[in-house]
DNA sequence: TCTGGGGTCCTAGGACCC
DNA sequence: TCTGGGGTCCTAGGACCC
């Protein structure tokens, strides 16, 4: 099947955050800010103002680096809803130009323009008028790659930074990509950098000229997408796919960093409790129910380990959540180490049995439907408006081996 | 520099099955 | 009989992205 070329638009916001609190507070405009928290907490840098950047603050740095850097910078607690709202906005500027709308962060976007000329013009004529509808909708700066795959049209957006519009015409992709470091390409972080470096490729253009076999020996699967994207292809999982897709999630989770380490139980309980809660009420809030729960703990000294656990069953009720995530901590913490991170993770989304199991399931739907109503007043009146006793909380028998009768969909098919 | 939070994808070994 | 050859699931860790 021959492919026409695409014509694909990278939409990505200019310091997104940033850019948000100034329309909160119009007072931070030319100045250095960073959004992330104070500068003396525990955490990153979420976004950089660009007069923040020129003291070499940039995002994932941490707030008392940028402190140092840059001591008259202003620092913002970030503001999650604000910046949902605006994406929102945002998102239906972008559908209104092209069906197929692929936002694959909060404030970036994939359109597939290719069919649109009738409507909306040459690929420039249609990024300038994009370009102006956003500014007059959302009051918010945006810059804009135009390729013929999402490769090209994320480096150039990249490259447009602020505030503007690049085109790379179908055919010029991999004069284009040559002369740029290697770690320009989307994927390729850190240790790939490295790793190519110590190959001798350094440039995209010392890429290109590799060995695809080699590529793939030196670098297994990763390699053979390396290879495409030398030359401009969408290659890899990441990229390939229609655009506007948008697949189911795979995996909630919720995790907290303390501001002191501690090795307190009581209070490591009861941040595990309380990430419980929080994915399962996302679980009930999505309609999901999983098997899979991962949790993931981090030391003082910042090694990090996981645990995880399947059930036979998958659940979206939290104290289901809790008594595996409760055992999985207690088997495995180094007791009396202090813990900096604890995080909990729901993964394998499976359909719940309840149809199948009716007699203890009906017990289960009468909880599930209860616990979403404890999650509708808690929106109405606050966190705190409702605690659940722990006692009723672990109203439920555990469907274990010891109950097989409780587990449906089990038989197996005879062996051959 | 002293390292957030929420995700996706990949690898690799072992269990288990046919 | 020094011992195959898949396939899938589970788990742990790690690279990478915004």
């Amino acid at each position: 099947m021959s492919t026409l070329p695409r014509t694909v638009f990278h939409v990505d916001m200019d310091a997104f955050f940033v850019s948000v609190e100034e329309l909160f507070d119009p007072s931070l405009k030319g100045k250095a800010v960073v959004v992330g928290g104070q500068r003396h907490e525990r955490g990153v840098v979420s976004a950089a103002s660009y007069e923040a950047r020129q003291f070499g603050v940039h995002s994932a740095m941490p707030l008392r680096t940028a402190a140092k850097l840059c001591p008259q910078a202003i620092f913002v607690d970030g503001h999650p809803d604000r910046y949902r709202a605006c994406s929102e906005k945002a998102h239906k500027v972008l559908t209104s130009f092209s069906p197929q709308v692929e936002m694959v962060s909060i404030d970036e976007a994939y359109l597939d323009m290719t069919g649109t000329e009738r409507l909306h013009g040459p690929p420039l004529l249609a990024a300038h008028k994009l370009h102006n509808r956003m500014k007059a909708e959302t009051d918010l700066n945006c810059s804009i790659g135009i390729g013929a795959s999402r490769l090209i049209a994320k480096v150039c957006s990249g490259k447009a930074k602020p505030n503007g519009v690049l085109y790379v015409i179908a055919g010029r992709e991999a004069r284009f990509l040559a002369p740029l470091d290697v770690r320009e390409i989307p994927g390729v972080g850190k240790v790939t950098e490295q790793k190519l470096h110590s190959l001798g490729i350094r440039k995209v253009g010392d890429l290109a000229k590799f060995d695809d076999a080699d590529l793939e020996h030196q670098f297994g699967k990763w390699g053979v997408a390396l290879a495409g994207k030398a030359r401009g292809e969408d290659a890899g999982a990441w990229f390939e796919g229609e655009i506007g897709a948008d697949e189911a999630a795979k995996s909630i989770s919720h995790e907290h960093t303390y501001d002191q380490d501690t090795a307190n139980v009581a209070q490591l309980e009861s941040t595990l409790m309380r990430l419980c809660e929080m994915v399962g009420r996302r679980l009930r809030e999505n309609q999901l129910h999983a098997r899979t729960f991962q949790l993931k703990l981090r030391y003082k000294d910042f090694t990090t380990i996981t645990r995880a656990h399947s059930l036979d069953a998958p659940t979206q009720l939290d104290n289901e959540i809790f008594q595996q995530i409760h055992r999985l901590f207690h088997l495995n913490w180094r007791k009396g180490s202090e813990v900096r991170l604890l995080g909990v993770q729901a993964s394998s989304f499976g359909e719940s049995f309840a149809q199948l199991d009716f007699l203890e399931d009906h017990a289960r739907g009468k909880w599930e439907h209860a616990l979403s109503a404890v999650d509708r007043l808690r929106d109405k009146f606050g966190e705190t408006s409702i605690t659940l006793a722990t006692g009723m909380k672990g109203g439920f028998r555990e469907r274990t081996h010891e109950n097989p009768a409780a587990l449906p969909g089990k038989s197996k098919p005879s062996p051959s």
